[in-house]
DNA sequence: TAAAATTGTAAAGCCAACTTGACATACAAA
DNA sequence: TTTGTATGTCAAGTTGGCTTTACAATTTTA
């Protein structure tokens, strides 16, 4: 899985902290998922998304087996 | 968290087992996401949304402090 | 009504999402 | 050089998504 939260993110000028306070989670949560360490919950891609004002399935592209066969 | 699962799987005529083997989850899996005992993970989410065609902010509706504020 | 298909409950276990905290690196400005 | 801001690593702990197995209840169909 790919995500352009980075992109985004500073698209509008946002830092990783004011991202995650908007968010309500640790800064450390953002490095991870913008780092690809791992998947966001389906509640924290719907707020991503939302800050973004985009879907969740343009700020993740699902690759593989992440889609179904 | 509302979701759609039940009325969707309907709709398409399938059994509760029939989209566990397509999703290649549990059927328990299935039982607890329409009774709503917990949230997919953002992948399977995103396989419900493919095998119903739509797009995951359809199938789940997000409330309260489920949205950002 | 009896058999079969579908849906449901319960419980124990694994692993990944997320947290907290402490510290390191890089860069810009004073 | 020193200070501040932004980004990063590491590690240990908690929670919850998902699994498996076994069995019970409900609905459908013959």
């Amino acid at each position: 899985m790919k995500t352009l939260i980075r992109e985004k993110r500073i698209e509008m000028d946002m830092t990783q902290e004011e991202l995650s306070k908007k968010l309500k989670v640790s800064r450390q949560t953002i490095i991870s998922l913008e780092k690809g360490k791992y998947k966001p919950s389906l509640i924290l891609a719907h707020k991503l998304a939302q800050t973004f004002n985009c879907a969740i399935e343009e700020l993740f592209i699902f690759e593989g087996d992440e889609n179904i066969e």
